[in-house]
RNA sequence: GCCGCUGUGGUGGAAUGGUAGACACGUCAGACUUAAAAUCUGAUGGGCCUUAUAGCCCGUACCGGUUCGAGUCCGGUCAGCGGUACCA
């Protein structure tokens, strides 16, 4: 008996491979041509792998090998994003070291991700928790700080006082804690910033060339978010001193400023109110710092505000306009203060509505009484001249270029450029992180040097916040307090720690040599290696890690530490992988079963779930069998509160390694987004089943007798060749659910073969081996091979053993098939010939003499279609 | 609101502007079996018509356009999903 057995074949394989070091990168041959194949590593968290890691891994490993027996040299790792918030939750309440839990969740990651045969090479594992890992996190930190891209600001952080604890964003729901529910509020704290403001021009024009996706760098340039317009300085009508200065993309509507609003902050605040508004001006600046940020943003869809007293001159007419604060000027965009045009701005035009505030049209071209007129490419200025220029009747962008031009030569303004970018708030008040390699001597910042690192996380008996917002670190008086090692003053660590996009920003450069003493990579290695030459991972990261590893690329590249400008050259995103298909219908609170869409709130309406079975399609949707009560199909995101997530695990245990890999990649494109379906998983199953009995007999376990080592016939080579170009084009271009669907097709046609080359099923198995590595690597063996496959040369396919004898033309009548015909190869492109031949056709003839042939079209090899009327 | 993605059989999906539904799943029928599972064979978008062969009509979310020919290109509409939120 030898059916297919892949719990016995896997972990063989597996082992084979691991003991053998098969996939351990050659790291001396520079004459190879090399490839870098990334996947975004993981978090590894308790819950252990799901089914959405292994198909970003799945399609890397694929391309991984195939590039390897291509003759390419490459490197494919993995390693461990294991700094952050879970495991120091655990530890609260716990007592558990994060180390200990970090290292047991790791392990059981790398466990899983070697039981589903991933050709890493794992001796270049990398942890960012591992001290000599982040010594270099940190050293390039200190590149940061030198390069004085690193500061310290009081910023405000999500403070709770009821935990006595700061919270990241994700802890805070709805301006409550998370846990427990407590209110949180914006509580300024000593914060280390990273100005990656200074490189925004540099993220913006660099994506261009970039090969990523439309969407992603669609995402990144909105997120940057440049914007071009003017600073514009107002004079103040009773102080002298001081002016406001705005930022505005619209300087052409400066006419038709009518007021000014502040941030609540803005430093002129103060000056600003009169002694009649102080108080309202109080309150309204108290009720601001209680906000959440969620409040004073969008959903409170009414806006507020106040006025000071104050009145500023507009600069252009001489107009006094009176100044308010409200919070919907936020002072951390531009220069937290704004002219207000409310004829052609939205907001500027609710809040003049709301508070009674003058509205003038300055730009022709629609009715400032119903709404603001914001339309630049048709508005035409008016209104807006002095005794020295006029813009008016002229269109918006040369309006703008006009009266900037002027305001600058007053020395009233200039054109300015703007970033909705803000800098990086770099540091957490957490223990479970990088510490920074920074001490203060005698109050002051000041960086260790190099041969001070790493600076390590001391123990500690409790993992508690220390309820003054500070990290639980600043209550380990023994290792705050040290001394200065250039000067032997005594000294205070920083006690805050580094967020967890710092490990993740620069570990593909690690990776190219993770034992290098002497700085992060090692020059020479990376020249070689870099950039990375396909980057996998899922949309999640679009924005945020994407855009900081690219951001300490560019500094590291500055700093002559990289080579590359940018560090990814290609990016996928692998689609989210969703649970089973769900079904529900609906009943109501007396228990009849509705149609949910009669209800506008779904919360009274109790959903019940139907199998598949109890399910059937009417008209446009589905309905409970035999009856008209409306039913929704739709699959959800995996989550454990739904009880859909699906466990690799389970998958490896009952189908194998090599069905998993397959039906991930089968279930559609990569990128897509896509439902879970066991079933998909049996029927991949099914299929690598045939292939072993196309060659194996389950009885004996030897070969089929009608495989023989004899010479392929013609009609066998065409078969194999097809597939060979079908599978090499799609993996090339990342079309792995077409290629297997190849694959299939051939083993389906060489099923049917009374006589099976050996040679054409090696081929077969070289061509199957990237996507179910062991079932290949057992099949090589058994066709007699003593070496892995893993290196074989990838077929070559040759065109002329392609062609048929006759080719196939579909003869349309009107843009609809009416008759096929096949023609002799060598007459195919004759025009005369084919076009003789559809007509003779039965069924086109018979379409002929019912009109007149007005028109004939031939398109070689594809179709005839004759145009009767 | 804005930005992005996606709409094709019962399901996942395939289709350089050229025969829509490859390949799978499911379902149905048959073979094997005492029986079931597994396996194998066949059918399977909807409809009309015929004893049958054959043939015809409709069909890629919806409306319109370009073209000899549109799932594919262009304009508009709708729906679902994801992101974002007063950025002056």
């Amino acid at each position: 008996m030898s059916e297919y057995k892949p719990s016995e074949i896997e972990p063989r394989w597996q082992k084979f491979w691991e003991d053998k070091k098969i996939f351990k990168t050659d790291d001396q041959d520079r004459e190879k041509p090399k490839y870098y194949v990334l996947d975004m590593f993981p978090y590894p968290s308790s819950n252990g792998l799901h089914v959405g890691h292994p198909e970003g891994y799945t399609a890397t490993d694929i391309l991984a090998r195939y590039k390897r027996m291509k003759g390419f040299n490459v490197l494919h790792p993995m390693g461990w994003d294991a700094f952050g918030l879970p495991a120091e939750q655990y530890a609260v309440k716990t007592g558990t070291h994060p180390r200990t839990t970090t290292e047991k969740n790791v392990d059981r990651f790398r466990e899983q991700l070697k039981s589903l045969g991933f050709s890493y090479d794992w001796d270049r594992e990398v942890n960012t928790t591992d001290p000599d890992y982040f010594k270099w996190t940190q050293w390039i930190f200190l590149k940061l700080y030198e390069r004085g891209l690193a500061y310290q600001a009081d910023v405000p952080v999500n403070w709770c006082p009821e935990l006595g604890t700061v919270l990241a964003n994700e802890e805070v729901i709805d301006g409550k804690s998370e846990v427990g529910g407590f209110p949180v509020i914006r509580k300024p704290m000593r914060q280390w910033m990273l100005k990656i403001t200074e490189y925004a021009d540099r993220l913006l024009e660099d994506l261009d060339d970039l090969d990523w996706p439309d969407s992603v760098k669609e995402l990144q340039r909105n997120w940057i978010g440049r914007s071009e317009g003017a600073e514009i300085d107002f004079h103040l009508k009773d102080i002298s001193e001081d002016k406001i200065r705005v930022f505005t993309t619209r300087p052409d509507t400066l006419f038709g400023a009518t007021y000014m609003v502040l941030a609540p902050e803005h430093p002129l605040v103060k000056k600003l109110t009169t002694e009649e508004q102080q108080a309202k001006v109080d309150a309204y600046l108290q009720e601001a710092e209680k906000k959440s940020d969620l409040e004073r943003s969008a959903l409170s869809k009414k806006k507020s505000g106040v006025f000071t007293g104050g009145y500023a001159i507009n600069p252009v007419n001489g107009e006094e306009i009176p100044v308010w604060i409200a919070d919907y000027v936020l002072m951390s965009y531009g220069t937290g203060a704004i002219m207000a045009v409310p004829g052609h701005d939205e907001r500027d035009w609710e809040f003049a509505r709301q508070f009674g505030l003058p509205i003038v049209e300055v730009i022709k071209g629609g009715n400032i009484d119903e709404a603001a007129f914001t339309d630049t490419e048709n508005g035409v200025v008016v209104n807006s001249s002095n005794d020295e220029i006029s813009i008016n009747d002229m269109p918006v962008d040369e309006a703008k270029k006009k009266i900037t031009k002027w305001l600058s030569d007053k020395g009233l303004g200039e054109a300015s450029v703007n970033y909705k970018l803000r800098d990086w708030l770099f540091s957490r008040q957490r223990y479970w992180g990088e510490p920074f390699p920074i001490i203060f001597v005698d109050g002051k910042p000041k960086p260790l040097s190099p041969d001070q690192l790493p600076v390590t996380l001391p123990e500690v008996e409790k993992y508690e916040p220390s309820g003054t917002g500070e990290s639980p670190l600043a209550t380990i008086d023994s290792w705050v307090n040290t001394t200065d090692p250039e000067t032997g003053k005594p000294a205070k660590r920083e006690t805050n720690t580094m967020p967890q996009w710092a490990g993740s920003c620069w570990y593909y450069l690690r990776y190219i040599d993770p034992e290098y003493k002497q700085g992060p990579v090692d020059p020479e290695k990376e020249k070689y290696w870099m950039p990375v030459d396909l980057y996998v991972g899922g949309a999640e990261h679009a924005v945020l890690h994407l855009l900081y590893a690219r951001f300490w690329h560019k500094v590291l590249y500055d700093a002559g530490v990289v080579s590359t400008k940018e560090p990814f050259h290609r990016l996928v995103n692998q689609g989210m992988i969703l649970g089973e298909m769900e079904y529900h219908a609906f009943k109501d609170a007396k228990g009849n079963w509705v149609n949910p869409e009669d209800f506008e709130n779904r919360d009274e309406l109790q959903a019940v779930k139907l199998e598949e079975s109890e399910v059937e399609k009417k008209g446009e949707g589905f309905v409970k069998k035999s009856t008209d009560i409306p039913v929704e199909a739709r699959s959800y995101k995996m989550s454990k509160s739904r009880g859909n997530v699906v466990n690799p695990d389970v998958v490896v245990e009952k189908y194998g390694a090599d069905s998993l890999r397959l039906y991930e990649m089968f279930m559609g494109p990569l990128e897509q987004v896509k439902p879970w379906s066991m079933r998909g998983v049996e029927g991949v199953y099914r299929f690598l089943n045939r292939v072993w009995r196309m060659m194996i007999n389950e009885e004996t376990g030897e070969f089929n007798p009608e495989v023989k080592d004899t010479e392929a016939t013609p009609a066998q080579l065409k078969v194999l060749h097809e597939t060979i170009k079908k599978v090499t084009e799609d993996i090339e271009g990342l079309r792995f659910n077409t290629a297997i669907s190849a694959l299939m097709i051939f083993n389906n046609e060489a099923m049917k073969w009374e006589t099976k080359p050996v040679s054409v099923l090696k081929t077969f198995v070289l061509l199957l081996s990237p996507y179910a590595p062991h079932m290949a690597e057992e099949l090589w063996e058994k066709l007699g091979e003593k070496d892995t496959l893993a290196y074989e040369p990838w077929p070559k396919y040759n065109e002329s053993l392609m062609v048929d004898q006759t080719k196939h033309y579909a003869i349309q009548i009107n843009g609809k098939v009416r008759g096929e015909i096949e023609v002799p190869m060598d007459k195919h492109k004759d025009k005369d010939f084919v076009l003789t031949k559809a007509k003779e056709e039965p069924g086109v003839a018979k379409y002929l003499a019912q009109g007149n042939l007005i028109k004939e079209i031939f398109v070689p090899g594809r179709i005839v279609n004759l145009v009767v009327k």
